[in-house]
DNA sequence: TTAAACGGTGGAGTATAGTCCACTGTCAAG
DNA sequence: CTTGACAGTGGACTATACTCCACCGTTTAA
């Protein structure tokens, strides 16, 4: 198929289906062309499309993303190895929770006091001195 | 003082320093040079990175940053508005945390029986058909 | 037939916040 | 004096994942 058609079958556009091509996280044979010059895309390129989008749905990067199906097609996927990552996964996005909880509290707490007093405007005060 | 000693006294590098002049967050009088034409850092502009040093702890973006400062001191600094901005920032962390949430309940669940049952290879097998 | 959509390539741009590189001039210390 | 650090400028690079632009050829539908 044509990437148009790919490109409407795997949700992905033809601009992010070429930059897939360029960074290598799909490979096209040089012979799949048609007459025309134009790309032939094969069902296995639309089920690695499909394979990406569910990826990415859980977080993946395209990084991780291309290492996971290497893997997979290599015969080589460790189950035991993948969970280690997923769990370093996890806990790299507890930590961004953590931080975020941090500062919705900091920020709800500048503007507890608004506006009888600005947090914001205090540490303006105290850093610019201008007023 | 020079670029040296104000990187060291605001904790920023000269060459972050360099890009907050570039984009506007920080301004030097085109007068403001010695002899050599070394620029001359004024503590004013000292002053002016600690405000932005605060302000990035508490999650304001360069431009936020550009905006609140340039508001205080134009005096026209509305700490109501500012709240409702601060409150905006809020809802978005909260949304963030919600996604970070849900994801990380999906990949403790895509491990959750390894190595008895492993989700991504269910994903890839699913998608690819090629085992 | 004509114009628009589609396809191709190469390369730059976007967002955000820096960081590094190349080159030149100045300053300071050994 | 010499060398290394410091300062300046312009511009490219980094990370990540696209997206847009310019230009050219092909196809499709009115």
């Amino acid at each position: 198929m044509l990437i148009g058609i790919i490109a409407q079958e795997s949700g992905f556009s033809r601009d992010t289906i070429r930059y897939y091509e360029k960074i290598g996280l799909l490979r096209l044979p040089k012979r799949a062309r048609r007459e025309n010059n134009y790309k032939e895309y094969s069902p296995a390129i639309l089920s690695r499309l499909r394979a990406i989008k569910e990826l990415k749905k859980i977080g993946y990067t395209l990084a991780e993303i291309q290492q996971v199906i290497a893997s997979y097609e290599t015969g080589g996927m460790d189950c035991i190895a993948g969970k280690g990552q997923v769990l370093e996964k996890v806990r790299l996005i507890e930590e961004q929770i953590v931080q975020l909880q941090t500062l919705r509290l900091q920020l709800l707490e500048a503007v507890a006091d608004c506006p009888d007093h600005c947090k914001i405007a205090a540490i303006l005060d105290d850093t610019l001195m201008v007023r």
